[in-house]
Formats: C-alpha cells, sequence, structure tokens
RNA sequence: GGCCUUAUCGUCUAACGGUUAGGACACAAGGUUCUCAUCCUUGCAAUCCGGGUUCGAUUCCCGGUAAGGUCACCA
C-alpha cells in the first residue's frame, strides 16, 4: 500500500507552529517512504470560515519548505480536495448508514439538549447524547441534524506514537454526521474523505485522541479498514500551562519569516520540538530530516516553544549558508539607503554582517553606516570607559596623527590598513582599546561594528577621512 | 466531575534495569591585539512525591500530586 498522508486545516485563520508541524510531520513520512502528502480543506463550517485565509495557508506551507502533491489548487486524481465541494459523497455515506439502521434524525431542539447537558454537569458526569436517544426519531429530512446510532463497545488501535490503546464502551456516543445546515461535521467528513483519498496514515493533533472510540465505531459501521493512526502532543506557549492556540498570541508562521527567519530554521526547529533521531544531533536539514523522522520516536508530552532555541538556531543556519545565498534570502531586508549601493559592495557588508545577525531584519540595524551618513552621537565616547579619560586636546590630537597616516596609505585594504594600525599603535603609544575604539566610533557612530580594519577598508579611503574629519570639528 | 495522556537541569531533550544522569539553548566567567558577533574553554543546573518489585529503578508496577487534552449542529 502506497503511503498518503494529508493536512487538513479548516480554513479560519492563519497556522502556528503547531498547526505547521502537524504538517510536517504528515509531510516527513510521505516523503521519506516516497509517497504522496495532500492538502485538504475542512470548511464545513461556514459561520467561522476566514476570508483569505485558505490562501495563507497555501503560502504558510510553501514559505516552509512543505510541498503537497494533491490539494485544492493544484487538483489531484481524487479531488475535489474542499469538503465543501463533496456534499454529494457524504450525502451517498449517510444515507448508507441510514439505510443500514445506523443513523437517524435528532429531534431535540438545542435547548433540550443543553439542558440534557447541564444536568450531566450537574451530576458531575460526562454528557453522553445516546442516554437520550430518542425512541421513536423522525424521518430525517435534512432539517435536522442526522445522528450516528452507536454500538457502544471497547476498542483496540494501535497508536504510532502512542502504543497500544484499548478504550472504553461508556465513551462511544451518538455523534452528529450532518449538521441541520446540511453540511457534514468533522467527525463524519474527514473519515468518508480519508477513505475516498486513500489515506493510509492520519496524522493529527492530540486534542483528537479522545474521539477515537467513536472514529473506531464509525469506521466499523462503514465497513471500512481504519488508516495508520499517529496523534502528536501539543505544542504549549512560552508558560507552558496551555496548548498553543491563537487566542493565546499563538504566532502566525508567516510572520517568523517576514521577521526573518529562514525556512530552514523553522523546519529543523518545528521538527526537533517533540521529536529527536536518538542521538546528539541539534540540528536537521530538509533531507536528514526526510532520512530520519520516524513517528516512533516522537515524544509523548507536550513541548513549550522557546524563542531563545529558536533564534540560536536561526544564527546558525544564517552563518551556514553561502555568501550568495544568504545575499539572494535578505534582498528584501537591506536599509533604505543601501538601495543605490552596488551589489558587490552589499556583498561585501554582507560578509562583515554574516557572523553577527541572528534574524535577517538585523541587517539594518548593523549595517546602515556603510550606506549613510551616521548620526554624531558624543555620548559613545564620554561614556566609553577608555575614551573618557582623554582631554578634548588629546582626542584631536590622535585623529589628527590619524587621518595623517591614513592619507599616506596608497593600497586601502584590510591587510594594509591592519599593518597602519599596527604601527599607529607605536607611534601613539595607546593601548587598541583606546584607539581603536576612538577610530571605529568616529568612522561608524554605532555601538559596535566588525573588526576595524574590515569596516575602514569596506568604507574606502574618502569616507574614512571625511568622517574623522567631521568628527574631529564636532568634538573641539 | 468522568475519560485519556504526560512528568529528567529554567527550556528542548538523551540514557537494552547497572553511566560521575549525557548534549543543546539560556545564563555566568575566561580566551581570540577595540566594541559587537562568531569561534574555543570552563562553570551553574535535573530524574515531582510516597510505596513496592529487584542485588540494583530515571527506567517496571501501584498510589498520590501537578500539568495538558476532551466531554459542541468547531475542527
Amino acid at each position: 500500500m502506497t503511503t498518503r498522508t494529508r493536512f487538513a486545516p479548516s480554513p479560519t485563520g492563519f497556522l502556528h507552529v503547531g498547526g505547521i508541524r502537524t504538517a510536517l510531520f504528515a509531510y516527513l513520512v510521505a516523503r521519506q517512504e516516497n509517497g504522496k502528502f495532500v492538502l485538504r480543506f475542512e470548511d464545513t463550517d461556514k459561520k467561522r470560515e476566514v476570508a483569505g485565509s485558505a490562501e495563507h495557508l497555501i503560502s504558510s506551507l510553501r514559505a516552509i519548505g512543505i510541498e503537497y502533491n494533491e490539494g485544492p489548487d493544484i487538483g489531484g486524481p481524487f479531488g475535489p480536495y474542499v469538503q465543501s465541494q463533496r456534499l454529494e459523497r457524504y450525502k451517498e455515506w449517510a444515507n448508507k448508514l441510514i439505510e443500514q439502521g445506523r443513523a437517524y434524525a435528532d429531534p431535540y431542539t438545542p435547548a433540550e439538549i443543553q439542558s440534557f447537558r447541564d444536568e450531566a454537569q450537574t451530576a458531575k458526569r460526562a454528557f453522553r447524547y445516546r442516554d437520550h436517544r430518542p425512541e421513536n426519531p423522525p424521518i430525517w429530512d435534512g432539517s435536522q441534524p442526522l445522528r450516528f446510532k452507536c454500538d457502544p463497545k471497547s476498542f483496540t488501535y494501535h497508536d504510532e506514537v502512542m502504543g497500544d490503546v484499548t478504550t472504553s464502551p461508556e465513551v462511544v456516543d451518538d455523534f452528529i454526521l450532518i449538521k441541520s445546515d446540511s453540511y457534514p461535521t468533522y467527525n463524519f467528513a474527514h473519515i468518508v474523505d480519508d477513505a475516498d483519498m486513500e489515506i493510509s496514515h492520519v496524522i493529527r493533533g492530540q486534542e483528537f485522541i479522545s474521539s477515537m472510540p467513536n472514529y473506531l465505531a464509525l469506521y466499523e459501521a462503514l465497513g471500512l479498514r481504519h488508516p495508520i493512526f499517529a496523534h502528536m502532543p501539543h505544542i504549549m506557549n512560552e508558560q507552558g500551562n496551555k496548548k498553543l492556540g491563537k487566542r493565546d498570541g499563538a504566532k502566525d508562521v508567516l510572520d517568523y519569516i517576514r521577521d526573518g527567519y529562514l525556512s530552514e530554521t523553522m523546519m529543523s526547529f518545528i521538527a526537533t520540538l517533540g521529536w529527536n533521531d536518538g542521538t546528539e544531533q541539534e540540528v536537521f536539514t530538509k533531507d536528514e530530516l526526510i532520512e530520519k523522522f520516524s513517528l516512533a520516536r516522537v515524544q509523548r508530552s507536550g513541548a513549550r516553544f522557546d524563542e531563545k532555541r529558536l533564534l540560536w538556531m536561526n544564527g546558525h543556519f544564517i552563518r551556514e549558508l553561502s555568501l550568495d545565498e544568504l545575499a539572494d534570502r535578505i534582498e528584501f531586508f537591506w536599509p533604505e539607503s543601501a538601495k543605490k549601493a552596488s551589489e558587490a559592495y552589499k556583498k561585501r557588508v554582507l560578509a562583515l554582517a554574516q557572523d553577527r545577525i541572528k534574524t535577517l531584519r538585523d541587517l539594518p540595524g548593523l549595517t546602515s553606516y556603510f550606506f549613510e551618513e551616521p548620526t554624531v552621537n558624543l555620548a559613545l565616547i564620554t561614556e566609553n570607559k577608555q575614551l573618557k579619560k582623554l582631554s578634548t586636546n588629546e582626542t584631536v590630537n590622535l585623529l589628527e596623527l590619524v587621518k595623517n597616516t591614513f592619507r599616506e596609505v596608497t593600497d586601502w585594504t584590510p591587510e594594509v590598513l591592519q599593518d597602519c594600525l599596527n604601527q599607529l599603535l607605536e607611534t601613539t603609544d595607546q593601548k587598541p582599546g583606546t584607539l581603536f575604539s576612538l577610530i571605529r566610533v568616529v568612522t561608524t557612530w554605532a555601538p559596535f561594528s566588525p573588526q576595524l580594519n574590515d569596516t575602514l577598508a569596506l568604507l574606502g579611503k574618502n569616507t574614512t577621512l571625511a568622517r574623522i574629519d567631521a568628527a574631529t570639528n564636532h568634538i573641539q
């Protein structure tokens, strides 16, 4: 049997890291076994649907590097891949159940059901519809919900993550198959679709595990062999006290991309949240994940989303990139003032920044003085623990000396400049902490910068001399 | 409240029943002729509690406790 996994979100908003992880694991299983990964939209709740979210979901998957083989926008042999376009199919299966006496119309009003529910709650029991199963339900005309007539029994199944599970008969209930608006519920539709689409592995969040007895009962009534199951633990919020959710500020995965996180980072980080390969390897490429991932090694406990670790990992992947590759990825993150700079110059700047940025978005803050005149900030001198020891005269004299020495340099390269700087240390009899700091500050007016000789070399002789001049005037 | 699940450094996690309980992030200290970052070294830091089983338990069993999920005409 070919491996076919799916990701089946409802288009009700954006995708957060919890959702994308489920998608990723399903994708990895499919890729690993040369199977197919399919995307399906479960849009059976029209009230909750959010305009534009289908497209948003698709771009989120793409942004992380999860490609699907079949889906709403690209079609495939089992389409359509949108549940609202498959209504006939659910009706067919529903009728089959009615014929078998395994489905019936729900005659109660919502208020009546609510009172049953309240009753159960006050009695501190779990609510169960079948305790109120009507004896002579009306003929289903589509205006009432259609319920599954369950046969309460114990089930045993294997879950790739949870292991062998046995459930008790009490938790099987008469759940709704088709709502009164004629749309199917998730509980019904996903089973029909998975069968129709020949899905081999159902990989989803742990919140569905308590519904498993109902699903198993339905598979049985429908005469279907059930797929392989794998229920993923939840990703918890930063406090670790709740499953990550949109309401408590879970971030859109696309926001991480916008904030300058690489797709490699997101994929590796999300995969290792609740999974590891048993070795001490900390980061994984996509190919490594496809090769090494296994559902059996997925943790059963929830994991917290640690942004600090994410940030570290992003820095790691940024450093792994070749300069050309990084240049491509960072194209839209340059400061405004870099627009008129040449590609070659930008690449040299980038080479100096590569070790220093943690997200692509850090770039402007670290490099702006390579493209525009920095704003003089004398506090960088008066609050520097070496520089504040110098008198104004000493500072000015030092700068004059530096300027005169630099003026003589004909070959303005990092190597020559390093020699020149070393020479200046001797002629001025200053410590590097004083001399280099001073030059660095007056040429960049930034709290930190790359190595001095590299910085000056890139700034160029004219700019360097001009900035020293301007600084001298300011200080005097 | 019923049912299900989980529990190792602050965080992510490793450890056929036998290890000085390992790695990584974070944090701290030091090194790399200035700063920042990278890189390197070092340090700090954990088996939820109580009972069993066993020569021996982080590991198996039971009971607590705590946390999460679920009990929708949402998925």
